[in-house]
DNA sequence: TGCCTGATTTGAAACGATTCATTCCTTTTC
DNA sequence: GAAAAGGAATGAATCGTTTCAAATCAGGCA
């Protein structure tokens, strides 16, 4: 292995002259392959070897019925005798549409919306579109740098889960001509297609639960004002404390940055400096939520003994943690599923009418906020 | 809205079942608008507009400094009074180059690959590259028609995690002059630029850990043999086996049809009916592991007392499962950052031999094989 | 004034597929 | 046997850019 075989990187000691053409080529079959730039196979070569004209092989490819089976036949082994593969650009300039779909979300980092691009992944590969995915990590300027290269791809449509709280780069994406369907959020204010959850209720099922509990001061981990679904879930909080029997009852908000598992551990310190000091909280999301036990448990706070917590998605993890977290289940799957079917009507021009569809959230509890039987665990 | 012009599946007198979701209908500006699809503006109507001609409007585009400044401003202004967007097909068709990459992996759910995307792109998005991506869920047909659709859109470069074990789809893509790197997968045996971990020796750590605890019939939860990682993890341990001081040592590989948390759950039948029952697990990855953990619990299979567990990725969440779980840490971000530099090289006609670039992994010791100390968990 | 030079600008020819009005063949019909 | 009908195949035009040889322009210099 010590051979010059293949050089690797760090294989330097001479250096390798970087202008002239080096005279050893890589001894497999790599090296200076992008030099003679690979020609692609054309639909003209397909054409020449099958004795067709070009016209034929093109309804070979896309109108197979009218060509008399023996000519299509002779195309079609001449297409894979040549392993001729269609060109995506030129197809889409003459015909306007790329097959492809945009999907841009928050977080790629996040379960949540890993569980939604499978969804919607499932269903769009049905159909053989293909996706760009882009990630804006809650950062508006990358999402309208994301915007502009797909608009440059001319995308066939874009399933988009805004970092404003104002849906205005939604509808200029509209207005400019991309069918857009939004994501976890709800579009219904704006005409706007979307598949999306009932924050709102999902944060009073938490909250309300919570004071069941008969917890009065509440602290809600909360992300950045802009984002929409920080907003409503905090209004859901403020509904359930004013519904609240006991009038000692209070809600207190910490804004972090982002909806990340490290934001939610810096939470803790305001957390448990608040005053009165909070003994339950309930987190924007889960990844919060995971931040704010870790932050607890380094803290030496017992949950759910001394603050209870609930989180927000129901991601796969949140039920394997320690101890496992409470939160309010999102049908993310089916949420996938269905913004790609309604965007998918819209962009093959189906019969079609913009409309949001609503799911209903579910509070799921765990260990995290239920006070422990006083009697000792099962050690047998 | 009871004529049959636009049947909702949903919409019908029937309660609304708390599964299904529910469709509002969207009353602003819906229906024919994509009937006039709007006509985009291209380069011809700038020109108009600035009174040059296309090829002084394609100079300011992409070679600005031939162009006479003031010419240069009119070209400007006409771009975005115009609202000009360039049309990538058309200058893909032209030069060549599409400025997307496409991705390729197993499993996009898992934690890991999420990781190492993130990594990818955030050097891919400096250089504007859109990404395509692609999960294959570890299906050898699902990976054909990926690349298929892949090549048709003629990204300029793919990063691979393959299915199969052989190279043969990754060097075929090559052999079709599409630049491939691996990821998470060595190739310096077919002369491929790949970025990975040193699987062998990363099994080789976990089995040696267990074997240093005591632990003597020790079982290796593992995925398909098609998968190289699994092949590889799997020699790891058999090597460490054969060091093993101790000659009763022993593994039993328990093979499942996929790396996931519900495959990981259901070996735990397998693993408990093992002859002699093992005392100690790895897993081929972290979200098998997961699985084990959860299974495990179900049967009432103490954590680390009766069965001691590792697992192999070490994504975010292992450190605050219940218990923690010892793992070994591949660097994911890293893994991707590296593949997408090396693509990007060679994509971009930089000086460049294929080389592997080889990260060593790090074992993380948790509770999950820790013996827990005699004396009680810090109760106070 | 006339010629030369270098800086700008122009516009026609690609790129690779799809469309569609024509042309070319067979059959069928009378 | 001629005409009509209809099925197949053709190929030029087109999509929106980029490229590049050629045309144009503005000084500078003798």
């Amino acid at each position: 292995m010590t051979n010059g075989d293949l050089p690797t990187s760090l294989h330097d000691g001479t250096p390798v002259n970087r202008l002239g053409p080096v005279e050893r080529r890589n001894s497999s079959s790599s090296g200076a392959d992008h030099t003679s730039a690979k020609r692609r196979v054309t639909i003209r070569e397909v054409a020449n070897l099958a004795q067709v004209s070009l016209g034929t092989v093109s309804n070979v490819l896309n109108n197979p019925l009218v060509v008399a089976p023996a000519t299509r036949k002779r195309v079609l082994d001449a297409i894979d005798s040549t392993r001729f593969v269609r060109n995506t650009a030129a197809h889409q300039l003459r015909v306007g549409k790329s097959r492809t779909i945009g999907v841009v979300l928050l977080d790629i980092a996040n379960p949540f919306f890993t569980e939604i691009v499978r969804g919607a992944e499932h269903v769009l590969r049905e159909q053989d579109y293909a996706l760009m995915l882009c990630s804006t990590d809650e950062s508006a300027k990358r999402e309208r740098r994301y915007f502009r290269v797909l608009e440059e791809h001319r995308v066939d449509g874009i399933l988009v889960c805004p970092v404003d709280s104002d849906l205005e780069s939604a509808v200029a994406l509209v207005a400019s001509g991309i069918p857009t369907v939004l994501l976890d959020r709800d579009g219904s204010s704006h005409g706007l297609c979307s598949a999306a959850v009932d924050d709102i209720r999902g944060a009073e099922l938490a909250a309300d639960h919570l004071f069941e509990l008969g917890h009065q001061a509440i602290a809600l981990v909360n992300g950045p004002a802009t984002i929409r679904q920080c907003i409503d879930r905090k209004e859901g909080a403020r509904r359930s404390v004013q519904r609240a029997r006991c009038r000692s009852a209070s809600l207190k908000e910490i804004v972090v940055g982002a909806l990340t598992i490290d934001q939610g551990e810096a939470a803790v310190v305001a957390l448990l400096a608040a005053e009165p000091r909070p003994s339950a909280v309930m987190c924007a999301n889960d990844l919060l939520a995971f931040g704010v036990l870790r932050g607890l448990a380094a803290a030496g706070v017992a949950v759910p003994e001394e603050m209870a917590v609930v989180g927000y998605d129901d991601v796969v993890f949140a039920s394997m943690l320690s101890p496992s977290l409470s939160s309010v289940r999102q049908p993310k799957y089916e949420l996938g599923v269905a913004a790609a079917e309604l965007l998918l009507e819209e962009v093959t021009g189906a019969p079609h009418e913009h409309r949001a569809i609503r799911f209903e959230p579910e509070l799921v509890v765990r260990a995290s906020s239920t006070p422990r039987p006083v009697s000792a665990p099962p050690t047998n």
